[in-house]
DNA sequence: ATGGGTTTGAGCTTTACTTCA
DNA sequence: AATGAAGTAAAGCTCAAACCC
């Protein structure tokens, strides 16, 4: 990779004064002076990029162009392949190392994201589903303060009443049905 | 101007997987 | 075939510069 912009990335092994406690014990700091046309860069003036007495880390800031085309290229794939990566970084005129870091942090922040939404939704799950549980508990406590007594149940076959023992009520249509056979019986049996 | 919150580039560690002796 | 060391890529965690309100 012999580029202009990237000739400007400066490796400094065991350059310590430029180590604000940022990532632990490391012996190596790059300082990236990637003079990519960013506003923020435009005002610094040359002695601080000389580096006359050890200023402080620049932080790269990609280009509204080299991001559009990092999200472009994070939407067809989320991992890179060595030469996918290799031919992305000389396109943005970035180090492939740069291109792998933007990719690592694009996919934990997307995952972030997913996490954080799946979260919201499990919690709004979680409360319809306990309102839905206090409803059904308020339901059962009116169907057993109204059933002073078994209901007698008319068979419509023999015109007798049925033993209480052969009846269930329906949870869903809220309907008395015999166990012993499919057929619901309907309300204006019951007396 | 400035202070606090957010975004984002990057370093380091951990983990999972593969290769090879 | 089983196993442990070595290498590698990605995930995870973290920090701090830059940005924004």
């Amino acid at each position: 990779m012999s580029n202009s912009s990237l000739e400007l990335t400066i490796s400094v092994p065991g350059f310590s004064s430029f180590d604000h406690g940022g990532g632990g014990a490391c012996g190596m700091r790059n300082i990236d002076m990637n003079m990519v046309p960013s506003n923020s860069f435009e005002d610094q003036d040359d002695e601080e990029i000389s580096g006359g007495g050890g200023p402080p880390r620049k932080k790269l800031r990609l280009t509204k162009e080299q991001s559009r085309l990092l999200e472009e290229s994070f939407r067809e794939n989320h991992t890179l392949n060595p030469k996918q990566k290799e031919a992305l970084a000389y396109q943005l005129k970035l180090l492939p190392r740069q291109v792998e870091v933007w990719f690592q942090n694009r996919r934990a922040r997307t995952k972030l994201k997913q996490t954080e939404m799946e979260c919201e939704y499990l919690k709004r799950c979680f409360g319809s589903l306990t309102e839905e549980n206090r409803r059904l508990h308020r339901e059962v406590e009116q169907l057993r303060a109204l059933r002073v007594g078994p209901p007698t149940v008319i068979s419509p076959n023999t015109c007798q009443p049925l033993p209480a023992s052969t009846l269930t009520m329906c949870p869903r249509c809220e309907r008395v049905t015999t166990t012993t056979s499919n057929a619901s019986v309907k309300p204006s049996t019951l007396t």
